[in-house]
DNA sequence: GCATAAGCGGAGGCAGCCTCCGTATATTTA
DNA sequence: TAAATATACGGAGGCTGCCTCCGCTTATGC
């Protein structure tokens, strides 16, 4: 790839997370093509869809969390497990307006990005599976169970890190005496 | 309000019901007015945005749902509330595509939907303290609590009633043993 | 039946999507 | 270093959907 063009390339990347995390995945690619200083020919030869791009843009969040991931420590599985998924909703919560074609990533096997969901998956499977070892948590919960409750709390307050953190821990606690 | 303009005005409402459903909030608005028989003008006439159409199908769902509350029977609270927050959860998905615009009205205190929402949080609110009363749920559960994890259950799997309920039930009987 | 208030509908201006292709520039080669 | 060429750029233009405006139509009250 020539210089020029991995550098438009760079810069269309990062002014779509920002359009996108602002505006939500309708923002005008018209738009993103001009902050970027390029034409929109330029960005939707990189990016012949809309979709690519989004793709793009979660690809690279991807690895932020995969590396979120390498770095935890495993004291305590319980509370191993709940770090991670508290990381995952901050992680998500970055990901501001792109919430729901993550969730679309990690529920549909047909996504170009589940793969790299696979990665996340298999640091939760192993820590739900340590912590069940333990018996820190119920015998019949499941990995899936996990990153779609994380989801759905994410989601349901995009915006508000504290309320997240709470529902979380009434999942993890109960709510029934 | 005219005959002829109360018929077109029920007919829009029940064809961007379906395609709101069909295609999401972005559905083609002039594809609605062609499906309900009338043209653009009518159908901008009636809403003047398609914020306003959207709101207009909520308020229909709404109305659903309260019946639904006044038709709760209350032996056990404990039950009785499982039973809200699940009745809440069918309606929610059968609102599909409107889910993310029903989270909206519920947090949003501006939302001109949110003085219909107040009808039903008070039926969770009443719920939730016979509940508390009789101590079958932990006392620092709120009402929007429950808004909110049901909201982010409906739309994490919002096409799967089954892991929605199991989901609900892992909230409420909590995950850490 | 007629007058008129109320309602209808689609033409048209505008914005954003995406394609296409003439122009420009990085890279290779001599 | 300069020519040759592969690669990339960018915006004009066709298209679709949004929304407004206003001349035409029709229900309703007298």
């Amino acid at each position: 790839m020539r210089a020029d063009a991995r550098r438009n390339y760079e810069r269309l990347l990062t002014e779509a997370g920002a359009a996108f995390g602002e505006k939500g995945t309708e923002a005008s690619l018209e738009d993103i093509a001009k902050a970027a200083g390029v034409g929109v020919g330029t960005l939707y030869r990189h990016f012949p869809t809309r979709q690519d791009l989004i793709l793009a843009v979660l690809r690279d969040r991807f690895e932020a969390m995969a590396a979120t991931a390498r770095d935890l420590t495993f004291d305590d599985p319980g509370r191993a497990l709940r770090a991670w998924l508290l990381a995952q909703l901050h992680h998500i919560t970055a990901t501001r307006g792109l919430t729901a074609e993550l969730a679309v990533a990690v529920n549909n096997p047909e996504s170009p990005l589940h793969g790299q969901c696979e990665a996340l998956f298999s640091v939760s499977a192993d820590l739900l599976a340590k912590a069940k070892e333990t018996g820190a948590v119920r015998p019949d919960l499941t990995q899936p169970d996990l990153a779609t409750i994380v989801h759905g709390i994410a989601w349901s307050c995009e915006s508000d890190p504290v309320r997240q953190e709470r529902l979380l821990d009434l999942f993890l606690e109960g709510v029934l005496v």
